[in-house]
DNA sequence: CTGAAAGCGCTTACAG
DNA sequence: CTGAAAGCGCTTACAG
């Protein structure tokens, strides 16, 4: 049995003063006598006293807040298209307690946009804030303006580490990449080579990308009983064009190749290419259940997709803010999503 | 802008009656006319009441009675483990509502000790329940007795169609097995045969175990590369003694078995004997992160173990009872929670 | 600078 | 059978 929780009541009944005047120490309002003031916190403190979140919910019936500044989902990325559905289902969640979601999206390729867009924000006078920081520079600039506010964000998709974050919610980037080596490396004969391919669109994600690439590559030396060569390549743009170049002369050179590992979440822009080509033995591994994945996956050309729950990022995101806005819980700063291993067996339950 | 909710105070205008009366309605207290009654329960229909569920929390102080009747867990069978975890989770995180919950545990291998805590249970006066029905016609006649009680109760791990469960939530038993199945095929060379090993203590738990057998085999002939033998034994305890019988048994007649899949919990049972005779090549897939299992796991023995999510079974279980209980939200009835594939690389995103 | 009072929407006990 | 009132713990506006 934990002891009786204290009350404002309480606390003015011990600090001799009304419940009016301890709710002003307590909430900052100022207009207190100084010594008064003291005497209330220490009694707060004492008692261990933490306002009742219920009937403080009924009282005010202020609408929290939360904003999401996430890229726009296009028919060219669709990666996106899943983030605002885990928004919407915490807040069905939270449901008789009342919070606003606004959803902000910039263009994934307009820096510009994105500054305009953290205006937009700022004037949305959100209580917190959900952040994908695509932009580097331009992301530690608004989060400097966001702590000099004090509104919490939470960073999904990725984070930068020199700001104030209230949370991550999201891959171990590196690591992700790690299990799809160890995937190729199972499925593929010791002998193939073994191919990775960077679909950037965008110079943003490089990072993000290589560190992915870094890791796939880092399971071979250590734990893998493949032999083949490594190969690494990048294919500026998603034109047909462009790939059937690229990955011809790749071909020519190496025919050996056993397995494909595609950095991004465009894996069928890859399996379009093997398709065409007829390159039945080669395994492609990429990310994310888009639905132009989803069906190679189910055809067999796309052997396994890595997910990174990316519904499940936002769903946590808000969820986090609102405890932390209503009830002061500090949520673990870093919190890495399981990798998820998507075969075209177990893909339906993932949707 | 949803319309502004309805308040009893609404009601009690609108009928020309008090508050107090409309409240004996809603709540079937009797002691009101029957004109009465009936003009304020169509009131209340008209203006789509539901109570305010924050004024509810805060005016009764009524703790929920939760109470969970599971396997217990025992050095013999720790897949039981980690259940406890997720009810302890949703309650923290349910906090400022007060929600008690009590677990009751029995032996999973003596019917009579089930019989004996369900009387137990049902003398706490639950609210709801959270129950995994390993023993059938036993839990049956415990659900119709809870049926009758009006009070609500959730399967983990199982279910049984024939009982009026508020929910299940847990794996598709079948398509995991489909799904290991799938796995075994990708990392075992086409020629060789595969190994369906039951290793079932008790008997209750055969069907389920025949059902995994069934989804397994099934991915074979319609989508496997495989052509070997598929081989299947039953081993009626985990001694190491007996299984080392029947294991030598089987390979002396089939020395071509490249890989295996258990259907229960205790693959490391199993990867105890491949470890002593030194198979170096047969891949072992099995179930659930238990810690032997995950330490063979990570040495290399077993590749792939299937993951139900013990914890969010019990998690989801709890959270769903509370919000029925107190919200009348009615639940997806079967959900099915993803098959995870678990391997060295991802296990720790598990645990 | 401080206190007393009203009210959020509901539940409960009491008076009639 | 019905109504009026008190109170859950907090917040807010007002009077002094």
């Amino acid at each position: 049995m934990p002891p009786k929780k204290a009350r404002i009541k309480d606390i003015a009944l011990l600090a001799g003063v009304s419940i009016g005047t301890v709710d002003r120490v307590l909430h900052e309002r100022g207009e207190v006598a100084e010594r008064t003031r003291e005497k209330v916190m220490r009694i707060a403190r004492e008692l261990d006293y933490s306002p009742n979140f219920i009937a403080r919910a009924l009282k005010t019936s202020k609408r929290l807040n939360i904003v999401s500044l996430l890229p726009e989902a296009t028919e060219d990325n669709l990666f996106w298209i899943r983030h605002p559905q885990g928004m919407e289902r915490a807040v069905n969640e939270l449901e008789p307690f009342p919070v606003n979601l606004i959803q902000v999206t910039f263009d994934l390729l307009d820096e510009n946009d994105f500054q305009k867009k953290t205006i937009k924000v700022l004037n949305l006078h959100p209580d917190g804030i959900i952040l994908a920081p695509i932009f580097k520079t331009e992301s530690i600039s608004f989060c400097e303006k966001l702590t000099k506010r004090k509104i919490p964000f939470v960073f999904v998709d990725g984070f930068i580490k020199e700001t104030k974050f209230l949370a991550y919610i999201g891959e171990d980037i590196f690591h992700s990449g790690r299990v799809a080596g160890q995937l190729a490396d199972m499925i593929t004969p010791a002998g193939k080579d073994i191919l990775v391919v960077n679909l950037a669109r965008n110079i943003q994600n490089v990072h993000h990308l290589n560190n992915r690439t870094q890791g796939f590559l880092s399971y071979f030396p250590e734990s893998g009983k493949n032999r083949g060569n490594k190969l690494n390549i990048s294919i500026p743009n998603t034109e047909p064009e462009t790939i059937k170049t690229e990955m011809d002369r790749v071909f020519t050179q190496n025919p050996e190749i056993g397995a494909i590992f595609i950095t991004g979440s465009k894996s069928y822009k890859i399996a379009d290419y093997i398709t065409n080509k007829g390159l039945k033995s080669v395994n492609i591994i990429g990310y994310d259940l888009l639905e132009k994945n989803i069906a190679y996956l189910k055809s067999g050309i796309i052997k396994f997709l890595i997910g990174q729950r990316p519904e499940e990022q936002t769903y946590q995101g808000v969820k986090k803010l609102f405890e932390f806005l209503t009830q002061s819980k500090i949520p673990e700063r870093i919190e890495y999503l399981p990798v998820d291993v998507v075969t075209s067996e177990n893909v339906k339950f993932f949707l």
